[in-house]
DNA sequence: CTTACCGTCTGTAGCAGCTACAGACTCAAG
DNA sequence: CTTGAGTCTGTAGCTGCTACAGACGGTAAG
């Protein structure tokens, strides 16, 4: 049988990308341009695979340029492997320093959100901090 | 003495904030409109102190929105610690989601870069896990 | 005096990655 | 026949900058 034909509100529920999104993909080439039944969008299995493709990867927070990469790969052969496992490898060690950085500033805003709690001194350790006045360190 | 005046160059190296990014933020009020000497802006030590402010919330990772409402809540009075707590401690919250975000993403990609090392099997860990081959599990 | 160069000025356009319309159409149900 | 839901195209908006282009100002060397 052939695949069944999606609309693109059918293809934006199955894969949870909003229609809007779908359109826009298209608009940028990250997906095909569609099919049509009559001036409709018409989606087949292979569109809910490349459109899962996509979502998953954007899940794991790779920009829609690497994405680009990645589908080229995925249809690639045998050395395509290490050639995605280096961008993941990339991607990752990114990840981890923008951990880092969240984890400083939630270190600092934690300890002025405590000293503002204790609520001690004259004045905000909050904004005196934001102020400058370097009760406590931002890093 | 009067606070020695400064140009853009200048209050830019001294707060490390970009020319383009002061000029941008007087554009939408985040800084008021600067005083001239000829044509020339000119800056004083109150610039330099609310540019100093802007630029360690938003190293904190406050957005522009809340920037503002800081620097109103700083000019004002004692409640106002109060309210500026709560705007950090609700953004704190949102810097550790987005920590949680990420560290969920790491593992991901950790995990499948790990099995592309390990290189064992036919195809690629880390594409067939995109493509939606659930070997390993995104979340 | 001229030329060169730096800094500044305004205004506008671009980046990512969507999202949100407006206004027109198609199609099926009631 | 009408109504409503879904879709279509095209464009503009969002956040927070950044990057020009093209003009002007001030200083210093030749």
């Amino acid at each position: 049988m052939p695949s069944p034909s999606l609309t693109i509100g059918q293809l934006s529920k199955r894969t949870g990308a909003n229609i809007e999104t779908i359109r826009y993909y298209e608009r940028i080439g990250l997906l095909p341009v569609a099919n049509r039944q009559g001036r409709y969008r018409s989606y087949g299995a292979t569109d809910v695979a490349r459109l899962g493709f996509v979502r998953r990867s954007r899940e794991l927070g790779f920009s829609i340029k690497e994405v680009r990469a990645l589908l080229g790969l995925a249809a690639g052969g045998h050395q395509s492997c290490a050639e995605a496992r280096d961008l993941a490898a990339v991607h990752l060690h990114d990840v981890r320093s923008r951990i880092a950085d969240l984890r400083r500033m939630g270190r600092a805003l934690a300890t002025t959100v405590r000293a503002c709690d204790a609520g001690d001194d004259g004045g905000c350790p909050l904004i005196d901090t934001l102020a400058g006045n370097l009760k406590f360190e931002l890093r």
